[in-house]
DNA sequence: TATAATGTTAATATTTGGTTAATGCATTAT
DNA sequence: ATAATGCATTAACCAAATATTAACATTATA
């Protein structure tokens, strides 16, 4: 079976429930290690490398959320699966906005969290084989070459990018048209979030702003207090 | 019936297998289109969108292992179901890391093959769903996107609100018709509850009022000393 | 009709974002 | 060794968006 030596951490505060899963988990050829709450859960995740960190939301002393967003700052690639008995919507926004990969309500069809288990790893372990590959990318007149960092206007000289402009951009494209939230960005590209990383943030799409400029239909909107979405307008992204 | 609409691509060389499975399927209301080979399939698979893509393993030319790799990298979405008459369990993984959904060994029964389409359209459907549409909302002539705080009327340009009159909005019409009682939003958006966020809320109301003014079926009603309550009239709410 | 609750608009306060420039730090060139 | 360069952060100031508070009018209910 393919799921042998994928690591899964598992933080769940529900001991018997949390028991019953790993022994689920463990059954499908995975390698799991259960930590009780989020502060046994960070330690572990510092020990050892993981293929995808499935979460509670709610556990005391330290949720969910929190520790995801500890992890991001450590590690912005692994895949995160929240688990939560809550189904008002507005903590989806919250899980969002700290990265998640999905997110499944309990109670819920072992079959289903299988699924997605597997779905999640195969996407990321995909994307990190065709991200040799897929680093060009197409906005409006522009061309990115994300590996080389040369943003292109049409048959323009390339424009030098530096590391983080190159990776806000990227991010930016990624959520086209879509809200990018800064929370994201800080963890991911900044690995910290507080007020100076935040307006270093801004400069930075100052920045992009100015190079984009020579394209009028492609913009870069504010949401206030949420984050930024980039919008092609007479859009075919191709 | 449900299946109507549901459209798959059926990649199959075996002609005489492949037209009963055709009409077999067709019986049960779905659109079929039926290709011959790995090429062919992919050809079609470009042309249009399909549900749902079931193919054969074994076939000259592009086995269905190729194929799918193709279709994943012009649609990772897609569900693949993949028919073979081997039971080798390389080719199981082979298939899983192909990104297929489901298995099924020829000879099988038609019953399980229905069961399972239906399982796995109705999951992607429901996944796609949890992603999406947590965040859309249609209340009379309005949609709200509450990630991004739009709220369009019919084919206007979109109003953009506040994050509180986002939220208060939204939790209105989650009681759609039904009370949504001051005290409930008040701790749960404005964290407090006392004289000045009460006014503050009414104030809110207000302007949702106003926003709200062009579909004269849709009203805020208030129930004295309880809270209020979104009135969709001539409801088919959708 | 007296009281409390709500409707509404405007003034004010607060938070967040946009932008440019200055600063600090590490790397590279001379 | 020192200067030049590139990059990220921090500072400073202003503008925009959002939220609260005040003020006054209206309505519901006992």
């Amino acid at each position: 079976m393919e799921n042998v030596n994928k690591k899964i951490l598992l933080v769940e505060d529900d001991l018997n429930f949390g028991a019953v899963l790993k022994d689920y988990l463990m059954l499908n050829d995975f390698e799991v290690v259960l930590a009780k709450n989020g502060m046994e859960g960070f330690e572990k995740f510092k020990k050892d490398n993981y293929d995808l960190c499935i979460l509670d939301v709610m556990m005391p002393y330290k949720d969910g959320y929190t520790l995801a967003k500890e992890i991001r700052e450590k590690n912005s690639e692994v895949p995160i699966i929240f688990l939560t008995a809550k189904t008002m919507k507005e903590d989806v926004m919250k899980g969002y906005k700290a990265g998640a990969d999905d997110y499944l309500n309990k109670p819920f069809d072992s079959e289903v969290l299988l699924m997605k288990i597997k779905a999640i790893i195969q996407r990321k372990s995909s994307e990190v084989k065709t991200d040799q590959v897929q680093f060009e990318f197409n906005i409006g007149k522009f061309h990115l070459n994300s590996k080389l960092r040369f943003l292109t206007f049409q048959n323009e000289e390339p424009i030098k990018l530096s590391p983080k402009e190159n990776e806000l951009l990227k991010m930016l494209i990624l959520h086209e048209n879509d809200l990018m939230p800064r929370e994201l960005a800080l963890t991911k590209i900044w690995r910290d979030d507080n007020y100076f990383t935040s307006r270093s943030m801004d400069v930075y799409i100052a920045k992009l702003r100015k190079y984009l400029k020579p394209d009028e239909d492609v913009e870069i909107l504010n949401i206030h207090g949420e984050g930024f979405r980039l919008v092609v307008k007479s859009s075919t992204t191709a």
